[in-house]
DNA sequence: CGTTGAGTTGACCATCGTCAACAGGAGTGG
DNA sequence: CCACTCCTGTTGACGATGGTCAACTCAACG
């Protein structure tokens, strides 16, 4: 795990002190990583996998509060509860830090802070934008936003492929966007119909990338 | 302007440091405070009055994204461009300070910048709520959790008081929740008919709260 | 070959959105 | 003082989007 790209901040020492801290780690598919509110033991970042993130309410709905692919950091809030509960989709690799000891580190190192303050915001702002999603976007435009932003995370990853990996099943999908299962199957269907995407085992392949970007960003 | 909630972290003498750098400002009722998507110059906390966030879709859709009441702060992300607009619902006052001297005192103080950090997180989480209420609760508990929420909000100001102000319109109300101003209505009505709640000029006046309270929480 | 679980599709329906009419206050001007 | 307009909010009738329920396919797995 080299990048870092939360940790651009430190300097070549000090980063190689903050990897002596981490500790390699699996979980199988279905794995929990930890629950909703319990007591939050270590800050992760997905080396490989992907990761859903979600809360419950009382009466078991879910909400997806969002999907974590390598490079993605979980628990950075440093918080002592965790407010969302986090599942492996895939078989993940993880690096884990003691929550404690990375506190302290980051309490050292203000520069990273500093860094970790501006991700924090970023990802406030993004939660933002899947608040304008949900509240205020038809059933089609979720699922073509949901597919467009998936695609451009993967794409420092897969070297900007149109074919977006889903990990996750339909039913993750719709209690990210505000739908149910059948209408999230639905939109995918009538997009494949209309040969905007192809359905591939485990993803879907973009074939009018300009129509769905202009879509997601109307 | 003494509380300074977000700023416990500090020392009397760096408190007053940081005070010397605000200034006092007032904007009249619907002036704007600042656009969406333009260069940020100020970090805002608000003394008096209400203030609606709120990102607009190319094609005039608005999703409110929060309201700010006395005590809270805005453009405290110290990012280069603003990611919502803001706009007074009442006659407001902020203590306003520059951005750049902002982000220069934070950045010689890191025990404030923690608490900032704690502070951004924490707002995260209250977006991930607002989603799970979009994404997963029907109307009539949206406009319940919204009003248990806000009273909550007032709780500390005015004194735990059951009557809630509502200086924005049904239509801020709907777009924050993601419903229509309509529906918004017809909600209210019908829990002011169930003796619910009580309509009061630019508010309601809680009266089941335990049973409002319990459908926020469920 | 049977079972299971995910996904798709269809028929029907409910919640919420749309459209329209109306009520009531605030501000304006005769 | 009384129209008059304007704006917000309420209420009703109707309809559409998306949810519910159910049947079916298909792949994985034992």
């Amino acid at each position: 795990m080299r990048p870092y790209s939360a940790c651009g901040a430190l300097e070549h020492d000090e980063l190689a002190k903050l990897e002596a801290l981490s500790r390699s780690n699996c979980y199988a598919q279905r794995q929990q990583l930890f629950a909703q509110d319990e007591d939050a033991h270590s800050v992760y970042n997905i080396t490989s996998g992907s990761v859903r993130l979600y809360r419950l309410l009382p009466d078991g709905r879910r909400q997806v509060v969002g999907f974590a692919i390598p490079g993605d950091f979980l628990g950075l809030s440093l918080a002592e509860r965790t407010v969302y509960g986090a599942e492996a989709l895939t078989s993940v690799t993880v690096c884990r830090f003691d929550r404690e000891q990375f506190s302290s580190f980051v309490d050292e190192h203000p520069q990273l802070l500093r860094r970790l303050y501006d991700l924090a915001n970023h990802e406030l702002s993004l939660a933002q934008e899947q608040m304008v999603l949900i509240g205020r976007r038809t059933a089609e435009e979720r699922v073509i936003c949901f597919l467009v932003g998936l695609r451009k995370r993967w794409s420092h990853i897969n070297n900007n492929s149109v074919t977006v990996p889903l990990p996750m099943t339909r039913q993750d999908i719709a209690d990210f966007l505000g739908l149910t299962i059948e209408t999230v199957s639905r939109a995918i269907s009538k997009l494949a119909r209309e040969r905007a995407l192809l359905v591939v085992p485990d993803g879907v392949r973009l074939l009018d990338v300009a129509r769905l970007e202009a879509v997601a960003a109307g």
